[in-house]
DNA sequence: GGCGATGATTTTTA
DNA sequence: TAAAAATCATCGCC
């Protein structure tokens, strides 16, 4: 037996047919040619139809009563606070997270990268902080620089476009959730502070989507800045007048060739270089120098030619405004070599 | 492309 | 801890 016949039989009994007839072909045949049975089951589906009708009908009207009944505020307040005061209780206990941690250090790393927080600048600054920080000088700002604020700012704009993506989608969801509930709190006890609390976690759910976010473009600034602010890889060579200044300052002081913290900065600030830089290349300078010095003899001779040319002129257009003469050039003792090179 | 020069970084030393 | 020494990575000339 199929299970509409089946159905059929039990509501009613196939007007008349036991389940015997039914499930005897020749017997159904038999009815059938009677025309009677077949009459039956139309009555009955629309029996069936008026029922499934007209309880919806009843069901409509009881709920419309219940909805218009004079009670009904109070006891939907009354469910309202018991459930509140059973399953919400329960599930409140760790709401009001303090601020995640993770999400702060994120937060202040963008910032301090300037792909968040004010458009202004586009991040040149961070840039530029990132180059300083690097070592690299002001003045080499260059292709890789610009290139670095391009990249920087694709992927702000990419950042700030998923943002708003996921912010636009967090608000549609949250505001259907809410309609849901609230026209769900029509039929059942859901209270305002409910609906609050379910707004809550879809957000904290989509803030650890944000995190994710917030993450990969973490990471993307880290891998930009690496490739395009490693100082290695953008070394550029001083200017002629920097590596001037700074041998002039090395041959004058051979030999003594450690500037002092305040002579660093001030030749920093000649050369248009950091301070660690001069430190660098004095560093460098020395332990080349000393490995060959025959190499650098040349060389150490032309800027003793030089700073004596220098303290000459120096000396004339001090006597000419008749004035005591200064004893040298800036600063700087009066080199006199040894045939090493030293002082 | 090879190679020396050079600026930066890392390791060692005093 | 600063300087020396070693090393790395890139530049720039040929």
């Amino acid at each position: 037996m199929d299970e509409q016949t089946r159905m059929l039989a039990s509501m009613g009994g196939l007007g008349g047919l036991s389940q015997a007839d039914v499930g005897d072909p020749d017997s159904v045949r038999k009815q059938q040619s009677l025309g009677q049975p077949q009459q039956d089951i139309g009555d009955i589906l629309q029996q069936i139809m008026a029922i499934t009708d007209e309880s919806l009908d009843e069901a409509q009207a009881r709920k419309h009563a219940l909805n218009c009944h004079r009670m009904k505020p109070a006891l939907f307040s009354v469910l309202c606070e018991i459930k509140e005061k059973t399953v919400l209780s329960i599930r409140g206990v760790q709401e009001e997270d303090p601020p995640d941690p993770q999400i702060m250090r994120l937060d202040n790393m963008l910032l301090a990268e300037g792909v968040s927080g004010p458009e202004k600048g586009g991040g040149s600054a961070a840039a530029a902080a990132a180059a300083a920080a690097a070592g690299g000088s002001p003045n080499d700002g260059s292709i890789e620089h610009s290139d670095y604020r391009a990249k920087l700012a694709q992927i702000r704009q990419i950042y700030h476009s998923e943002l708003e993506k996921y912010e636009q989608a967090c608000s549609e969801f949250t505001n259907h959730v809410m309609n849901l509930l609230r026209e769900q709190s029509r039929t059942r006890p859901i209270s305002p502070k409910e609906i609050e609390r379910m707004v809550a976690i879809i957000h904290r759910k989509f803030s650890s989507i944000q995190m994710q976010l917030k993450q990969s473009t973490c990471e993307a600034v880290m891998i930009l800045r690496s490739r395009f602010l490693d100082a290695r890889r953008k070394r550029r060579n001083f200017n002629k007048q920097a590596t001037e200044v700074l041998n002039e300052y090395f041959y004058s002081h051979l030999s003594n060739p450690y500037p002092s913290e305040e002579a660093k900065e001030e030749l920093a600030k000649k050369c248009g270089i950091t301070v660690s830089q001069v430190s660098n290349w004095f560093g460098n300078k020395r332990i080349r120098y000393k490995k060959n010095i025959g190499k650098f003899q040349e060389e150490a001779n032309l800027y003793a030619v030089k700073t004596a040319v220098d303290a000459a002129n120096v000396s004339a257009q001090a006597s000419q405004a008749n004035s005591p003469a200064t004893p040298n050039s800036g600063g700087y003792p009066a080199p006199c070599y040894t045939p090493d090179g030293r002082l």
